[in-house]
DNA sequence: ACATGAAAACTACTCTGGTAGTACTATGGC
DNA sequence: GCCATAGTACTACCAGAGTAGTTTTCATGT
């Protein structure tokens, strides 16, 4: 399991819709995208049975309505795809990619702050470095 | 200028001998990647003429041999990517980006120090937060 | 019983990344 | 002068993302 997900950006946005509310209707996700995408319900019937035939999300029928949920989590498809992605530009040093992410990027002192906690926490926690 | 460049593995490795040696032919390409990919000289040579297509790369003639070279930075690449993956997991939250790598991955100590300094230095110059 | 309308199924098309075979061509060796 | 070879051009194919039209089906109100 924990293949790896690469998901465009409707696909992402799909997604997103079912985590948050843990399942729902095509025309469901539809209404939901429509202000932002404004995409036509049968695009979005389309991607989610595409999606399903990857795995993505499943579906139960309630009466003639398919009701999709999703079947990986937001974890997985986070840790896949940036993963990938550190894999692609940092060759998998994660270190880099942080620096790369803190230091090209305005980030605000209370972010700042929480970033330094972090940073102490995990020092604490793995002395040896791993 | 700058636009969103979001390229795939093949086409990152090959920018990738673009750019550390600044320019090469399709065979040094293909040299170059052989050991690890086992491509076809013409796979290389496909993906170079589809990426001149997209502005990545530009060639100048050598005789018979086309010469390429990057069109587009490391950083303008990276920035794109990493943009985008950011936009797409984290809305944007680059210090929420950054958290999740840090607290998910296993980073050597003194790849934590030198996050921490990182973050001091940024904490320094932008005490208003942006 | 039948029309209406909503939902799903089917089909189709475009783009991009990846991969490669085949055809053409120019150069260098002999 | 001619051929092998190296190198590019052209063509083609697959998969996946994105987009949507058309057709079918079926529950339901009248």
């Amino acid at each position: 399991m924990s293949r790896t997900y690469q998901l465009g950006d409707l696909q992402l946005a799909i997604m997103r819709v079912l985590w948050s509310r843990g399942e729902a209707s095509a025309s469901d996700v539809h209404r939901a995208l429509l202000e932002e995408r404004g995409l036509a319900p049968t695009t979005i019937a389309t991607m989610l049975r595409k999606m399903e035939d990857r795995g993505l999300v499943a579906h139960r029928t309630d009466g003639r309505k398919f009701i999709y949920r999703p079947e990986v989590t937001e974890e997985n498809v986070r840790s896949s795809m940036v993963d990938q992605l550190s894999e692609r530009l940092f060759r998998g040093n994660v270190a880099a990619f942080a620096s790369y992410l803190i230091a090209e990027h305005d980030i605000d002192s209370e972010e700042l702050n929480e970033l330094r906690e972090l940073v102490a926490e995990k020092t604490r926690t793995d002395p040896e470095g791993s």
